[in-house]
DNA sequence: TGTATACTCTATAATCTCTATATAGTCAAT
DNA sequence: ATTGACTATATAGAGATTATAGAGTATACA
């Protein structure tokens, strides 16, 4: 249930794929400075979500990675599961529901489930459209105090 | 946010004894049976555990542990809290609130916070008085049946 | 007062995962 | 054909987690 570094970071990509959607491919490069995230680290991410569908590439001199879905139609919850697996606050009530608790009746499960599953919605319920328009509406605010 | 194995055998332990309370001490031998916990892996945890004033002990030969609170003013909240540290998905969300995050303006971090609030309701909200009246919920059912 | 019992404390080993980098390779535009 | 940028695989390093070992200390009871 805790999102790793590698999750951050595409989490971060995806994010600044979805703000220049529509502009043609962004290079990795620009990718990694505009969101603080090494490199190379970053291509191995990029590689990953290209794999899933979620982001497409073009190679070459003019190349990058464009975001392949619509901003709205792409929550959190996908690339987060996507990267670091499902969502659990304990491997025994993984996604799958395949039990790996030594315990039967565990009088927990039924905690962690519910844990998992607040998560889970409040991760399914953000998309990165949510995220832009959270963005554009911070620099109104600044645009406007400044 | 993910829960240690070290803190899900202090969860067992605790519940454990809290089926116990009010008869007097139970060894780390019984419990660690009990719950399916390496024993010399449980000293260390109810020793933790002691010191966090969760547990009391009695030394010698008819030694052992018992809770040192009511199982209906005690959560599972406390327990991980104290052996795993702040509930969060993120660094960045610490619940003392000091922010690591490099970024200023992280469009994330809202998100974060909710999924942290939520996990820590159902945690919070879990008091062990309410895991014992499960578990003998269960023995009925299952008495019944047999 | 001695002995068995069971808790207490510190150190340390063995994994394991995560993070990051290196290197060589492939494709596309000019 | 040459340059720029993505692709793939391997691997090293750090750090946390899990677990065990062993010596020490307090208590009950004969």
């Amino acid at each position: 249930m805790d999102i790793s570094q590698k999750c951050q970071y595409g989490l971060r990509a995806v994010f600044e794929l979805s703000l220049r959607k529509g502009f043609g491919p962004t290079k990795i490069g620009e990718i990694a400075k505009a969101q603080a995230i090494p490199m190379k680290f970053l291509e191995l991410i990029l590689g990953e979500l290209k794999h899933g569908g979620f982001v497409e590439s073009r190679r070459g001199v003019n190349g990058g990675y464009m975001l392949a879905l619509e901003p709205d139609q792409l929550t959190a919850g996908q690339i987060i599961t996507y990267i670091d697996g499902p969502v659990m606050p304990v491997k025994c009530v993984a996604a799958g529901g395949a039990s790996e608790c030594s315990l039967k009746n565990c009088v927990f499960m039924d905690m962690w489930t519910r844990a998992r599953d607040a998560v889970a919605e409040v991760y399914n319920g953000t998309t990165f459209q949510d995220l832009v328009d959270k963005r554009q509406a911070e620099s109104y605010v600044s645009d406007f105090c400044i």
